[in-house]
DNA sequence: CCGCATCCGTTTCGATACTG
DNA sequence: CAGTATCGAAACGGATGCGG
């Protein structure tokens, strides 16, 4: 049963936390930011959601405006969410929060999800503007994305590449690892040009 | 006695939220941004939020070196929160879901509080990058702030200002009927030059 | 009056089990 | 796979108490 309760409170930022400020709710935002996920794959994203919590903010996001349920295409006829437009003017927000939060300390045992790595690379990696565009793939945990370096930034979305210079295959915590000490990349799965990801992990300060 | 729940997460967005996605833990971040506030400030400011609430929001606070817990000097000698260097790092957290959160229908009956009024000043006004830095005070329900506008921004702290050009008293409802709508300026309660007021509400598209 | 603490009914959360 | 159902535990919301 979705939550209802509001801060009644007019300004705009207790406006937003009313849609959005509901425990796990920016956190299933956040998962989608690279592409739209079916329900199961955000329970295993987010194993510390309890499976009625993920539908109810499902369902509020919904009500909400901020995500989509929709169908996929025939072959596959099972159903994914994904963000809105509304839902995609939430990027501010999370990338605000992860700039604050980078100095609390990682609890014990924390989960990674594979989207939070690959923020965390897409947020700390800075490719020379004067490189050419370069698409690689990463693929986590049978998850694979699509990284392209381009113009000083990156940009991932979920998805094989269509052709891609170099490909990785690892773990959400192997490509910290792989981002903390680049030398690693020697030892990991790599097909292609191992020298893509060297650089642009040497790009990583700290 | 304070939360303990944590998502369990390494993303640097989950351990932000650890910090300060518990409920009304943000809008008493709200509270203090434009300066130090009592206990009793801070209920009045959120009447929406039981008096246990605020106090052991405040505690976890000062518990993650977001809030000081602080005496005032000796005639006042009561406590006063506010924020630290980390606390003031929520700025782009706050502004960024402001942002999201203004095209979210406002609740029935909300309430308004003096620091949200002046926010939705600050941040919609756009005072002319050449006009000459210009002091004002403006007085919402017996609170004083100082309004200087400055090189093309607007910058708001609590207290009076040491010599301001006009003083306008309201309350924040009617400082937004009066950005809505700065024909009505004429009818309020200002001291001083009203040119000042009736130049940066005209600044506000909508 | 200020600054909380305590009490208590209600809501939400978290874990697990279950169903179409 | 995609959710519901259930239930105990925790958090919230509102009222009231109380020492300084």
């Amino acid at each position: 049963m979705p939550t209802q309760r509001i801060y009644g409170d007019a300004c705009t930022i207790a406006r937003a936390l009313d849609v959005v400020g509901e425990r796990w709710a920016l956190l299933i935002v956040r998962e989608l930011l690279f592409g739209p996920q079916r329900y199961s794959d955000l329970r295993h994203a987010l194993p510390g959601a309890s499976s009625n919590l993920i539908a109810d903010r499902l369902r509020e996001l919904d009500a909400n405006g901020v995500v989509l349920r929709r169908r996929l295409p025939p072959p596959a006829a099972s159903w994914v969410y994904e963000l809105t437009a509304r839902g995609r003017r939430l990027e501010p927000v999370l990338y605000a929060l992860g700039a604050f939060g980078s100095d609390v300390p990682v609890p014990r045992d924390a989960y990674l999800s594979a989207t939070s790595a690959l923020l965390y690379l897409r947020q700390s990696a800075r490719p020379e503007h004067r490189w050419p565009v370069t698409v690689c793939g990463i693929q986590l945990e049978d998850q694979p994305f699509t990284v392209r370096s381009k113009q000083g930034r990156i940009e991932v979305r979920r998805g094989e590449p269509e052709q891609a210079v170099a490909r990785l295959q690892t773990t959400p915590w192997g490509l910290m690892e792989l981002i903390s000490d680049p030398s690693r990349l020697s030892d990991a799965d790599v097909a292609g040009d191992p020298g893509v990801f060297q650089r642009l992990f040497a790009t990583i300060a700290g």
